[in-house]
DNA sequence: CAAAGAAGTGAACTTCGATTCACTGTCTCG
DNA sequence: CGAGACAGTGAATCGAAGTTCACTTCTTTG
């Protein structure tokens, strides 16, 4: 009588629900958050409008899962690189690389996730993604000044100044309009890669 | 018979113009974008809602213009100072100081026109005067590896990047959630321009 | 297999704000 | 003044999503 979930039927769920999630980031992928409808969203996924509702209770929790998901991902790997071997500044190098350098290969998703317009909630997922990129920079700054590697200085000042010469240093390139421009993106990252490290290193 | 505009009804027009102007610009100080829609702005204004559509064609129109005046001012006030005498580095520091107290004044308003959620239309406005910031910071590091103040390095990113360390450094302080605690003003204001003026100047 | 419970459906509903427009008020000029 | 033209009004209209829900289809269990 009772309807117990089989594990076959929870995986199908499970299943389901990452193919809405899917579906959603592939459509900002592409269009930014404008064209992600949820009647898009429900299309692509291949369901009905009315079963996205059964997975997320609302668009806004859908569209900020997705930004939590594809943001905490970026976070890992910049984070991953501040762990390793190696002076401040290497480290420091190394993950500007691998932020700018992701962020230029998915340029319309990175685009959505930093700096597209969007409803006031995702945007708080989307600062506090920020906030952690920040700490991240905090972490390799005061490891290099007890290190001696690099002058004191304020440090959450001047991770949050990195972050945003990072982000606009690539929202240049990666804004919609400029899309069109291939420019060569291992110079820009280069470019940016010694500004911030001039930037923390050198003395006054 | 025919119904010349006399000059003082000229003057009454222009008048309301820049009163709905002002009560859009006043709304959107406040609450942001969305605390300002047609029905408010004409309420604060003064006038009916039609009203304003005698004098803007659609909401989009009135809020660029709102964003492109506020955004001109901005900038001119930065570009005078790459016109006064004195090193590159002194006028940079000088530029990044006006640009980052003026914001840190008006906070709200500033947020709206750097970071705030709004439609791509206006958004490309927004864009257009970042742009217009970076080409000032363009022309400050031109002079100064010109006059050997400064390193060569890639003036349009290194440009972007100051534009970017500048926004980001007071995003953080400016974002609304962020904007309870407040923090020391002048003190941020001073390791922005430190950390500027560290990356445009050292070498490698 | 039949019943019960869960998942899926998509057309209809709701909301919300921009925009319109038929009408009224005001001004210029002969 | 009176006609013609422009300005102002705000309730009604419209459009665009997000969300709901009565109904259908599928899955499990006795």
């Amino acid at each position: 009588m009772a309807y117990r979930k089989t594990e076959r039927v929870r995986e199908q769920l499970a299943d389901k629900r990452s193919r809405i999630l899917g579906a959603a980031r592939q459509l900002i992928s592409e269009g930014g958050f404008n064209d992600a409808p949820m009647t898009a969203i429900a299309g692509l996924a291949g369901v009905a409008t009315g079963t996205v509702y059964r997975y997320f209770p609302s668009k806004t929790d859908l569209l900020a899962e997705v930004v939590r998901l594809a943001s905490q991902r970026e976070l890992e790997v910049v984070a991953g690189i501040v762990m390793t071997e190696g002076s401040a500044a290497q480290r420091l190098s190394e993950a500007i690389a691998a932020f700018a350098g992701r962020a230029l290969r998915g340029r319309r998703l990175a685009y959505a996730l930093v700096a597209e317009p969007v409803a006031p909630e995702i945007d708080a997922t989307r600062l506090k993604y920020r906030r952690a990129l920040g700490r991240v920079f905090e972490a390799i700054i005061d490891q290099g000044i007890r290190a001696g590697e690099f002058p004191a200085q304020p440090v959450p000042a001047a991770a949050a100044c990195l972050v945003g010469a990072c982000i606009e240093g690539l929202v240049g390139p990666l804004s919609p309009e400029a899309m069109k421009v291939e420019d060569d993106g291992a110079a820009l990252v280069a470019a940016i890669q010694r500004f911030c490290l001039r930037a923390v290193t050198a003395h006054d």
